[in-house]
DNA sequence: TTCTCCTAGTTAATCGTTTAACCAGTTAAA
DNA sequence: TTTAACTGGTTAAACGATTAACTAGGAGAA
């Protein structure tokens, strides 16, 4: 049950390793007469040998894997798209990932950094489990980096991948006004995330370009964006003076509180409210009655840009084409069955 | 830049590299003069040596690396605390994990168990998304393994864990029984899986020991378990001859949509009506209104028991002490407001 | 004195590859 | 006839650790 080793093909063989080595990595160019190519191949076959790519690393300095390390508990399915898109991506392409999770701590950050240097991970990916702007850590700064839903402050050597809050909003705001909305409401986050900021900027300057007066008071903001924030907000709005014919959640688990703030006010959803969600978090806007329609966040796709980038760049190491790039991605806007169009006319 | 090794270190404290090796991994009882060692300790540290785990692994065919693949896409939030779980113990313990994900495709399954092989894995985690029973990937059935979330059909060499689908369900019923509820409704699926057969076979148990007659007549099944599924059954059963005054959901997204039948019928959640879900589905049973009274699933448990366990076996190889266990974990009982006591009088 | 046993290290083989450098025999060019 | 260039390989030195086997010098015992 031993490992076949490079050694026992040469033997089965009758070549030397170096000749066997040669053949299987396919540097053989004339190197190797047909007829001992062959005998070599059969061996290698036959032996079913597998190359240890460990003695391989020691030697090259490569290793086909690269680091992924995240800086809060992996456990949210946003979190696992983006890992399954890097995983699947690398997977395709040859590589490996190995996976660790800092809790957010910056010795613990340092640590993991280190165990997967030793290890001679050739590139890393930093995944962030939120939209967030960060500092280089310190010890990626030589490192083959791609930041993922995360970007740098000063973005000069290195590639990152986010969503882009403002356009993927923007779009979805086209979507109500499209419908026929102008009284539209927003339900968000004063939490100043990427996301909490961008989205409301796109909410606000839609607004303004619609030239809806004073549409603050169509705005309703909380700190944190749980579903009884979304309660609350939706109350607000939907029982005040001015009451919208479309809200705009930032969070589908606040649409979640506004699908119950409507159903106590007694408003049917579309007929009677418009509601969007921003999130697509599966189990949710599927689940909910009727389902919700909302922007989709690229998690998958950034999973895979950030691996088919970061690739790209170790395995043309000496052609030095490949530039830094600061790559964003619009959210996909799902269209379900809680925005349907307002007649003003009528209303 | 370049890394420091064994020899700078050795050339530092001026000695030979074997002596550094046998103090830095604490084989120097007696072998090395305290000053020596001093001197050789007070080197490493200065140039900030770390060892090359690549070289490590080479020579001694160890990895402090373990393997986890797991059958199916790994974007669910449940797969995710399952996988924190195992890298966060693993982690903790100074070891790392290398994830991949085969999509359930067995060709894909033996060049992913290969792949690891080659980098040395010292074991796996065989990881599956939905609670089931499998065969040994052959592969596997020498290597030190954990089956994760799956047990084996003969469970003779390899330890396993999984959760306590009857004892979890069982307890579930109790709580309801405690509430004073003996006509409960049962909304599950006929999917055979082992989760499915379990947890109904829970509720069969607890309604005949309670003595119910004609129970049957309260059970409603679909094939999947949607939201929609959920609301169907619960329609069929509160719009019923024989309204339950309880209804135990397979899943909590059935229990959403029983949430909306509810609703749609009329009846309030709790007063009125009492539900139960299970999985404890983040942002579903939390989100709801009112919040979801649940069980919730060891996921994270399970992956951190796999993990210590696997690295038990692993560490010890010596010591024969551990045997094959097949573990299971129940789940725990989440209270919060979707089940109240009913008092047979006033009904 | 000779033998044995410590002490405090060092030497060198080894893990399984890759790859630069070499080499013997032919063939082609000058 | 030299010289150079192929052809089809082989040898041996890495890569960076670990560890069994050795050694030099001194002490103690017979």
């Amino acid at each position: 049950m031993k490992k076949v080793k490079l050694s026992d093909v040469a033997a089965a063989a009758g070549v030397s390793s170096a000749t066997v080595s040669l053949v299987l990595s396919d540097n053989a160019d004339g190197r190797v007469s047909e007829n001992v190519e062959k005998r070599v191949r059969a061996a290698a076959t036959k032996l079913r040998y597998s190359p240890n790519l460990v003695a391989r690393s020691l030697r090259t300095q490569k290793s086909k894997t690269i680091g992924l390390i995240s800086d809060t508990v992996a456990t949210t399915n946003f979190a696992g798209q983006m890992l399954a898109g890097a995983e699947e991506t690398a997977w395709k392409r040859g590589w490996l990932i190995i996976f660790v999770d800092t809790s957010a701590d910056s010795r613990n950050e340092e640590r993991a950094i280190n165990a997967l240097l030793q290890r001679n991970v050739e590139g890393f990916i930093y995944a962030s489990m939120f939209h967030r702007k960060l500092d280089y850590p310190p010890q990626l700064k030589y490192q083959p980096t791609i930041f993922l839903h995360c970007s740098l402050n000063s973005p000069d050597t290195h590639s990152s991948v986010v969503p882009d809050e403002y356009a993927s909003a923007s779009l979805a705001m086209d979507y109500l006004i499209k419908n026929g909305h102008r009284e539209i409401g927003w339900i968000g986050i004063t939490n100043p995330t990427v996301g909490g900021c961008e989205r409301s900027r796109a909410y606000v300057d839609a607004m303004k370009k619609l030239k809806v007066t004073g549409y603050k008071s169509l705005m309703f903001n909380t700190f944190e964006s749980y579903a009884n924030d979304g309660y609350v907000g939706a109350m607000k709005l939907l029982k005040g003076a001015r009451r919208p014919t479309a809200l705009f959640c930032f969070s589908d688990r606040m649409a979640m509180g506004a699908y119950r703030a409507a159903n106590e006010v007694g408003l049917r959803i579309p007929q009677e409210i418009s509601i969007m969600g921003f999130d697509n978090q599966p189990h949710i806007a599927e689940a909910l009655w009727p389902p919700l329609s909302t922007m989709q966040l690229p998690h998958y796709e950034m999973g895979t840009w950030a691996a088919e980038r970061l690739i790209d760049e170790l395995e043309n190491q000496d052609s030095e084409s490949i530039l830094c790039e600061q790559k964003v991605i619009t959210c996909k806007l799902i269209e379900r069955d809680s925005v349907a169009p307002h007649h003003p006319m009528k209303g």
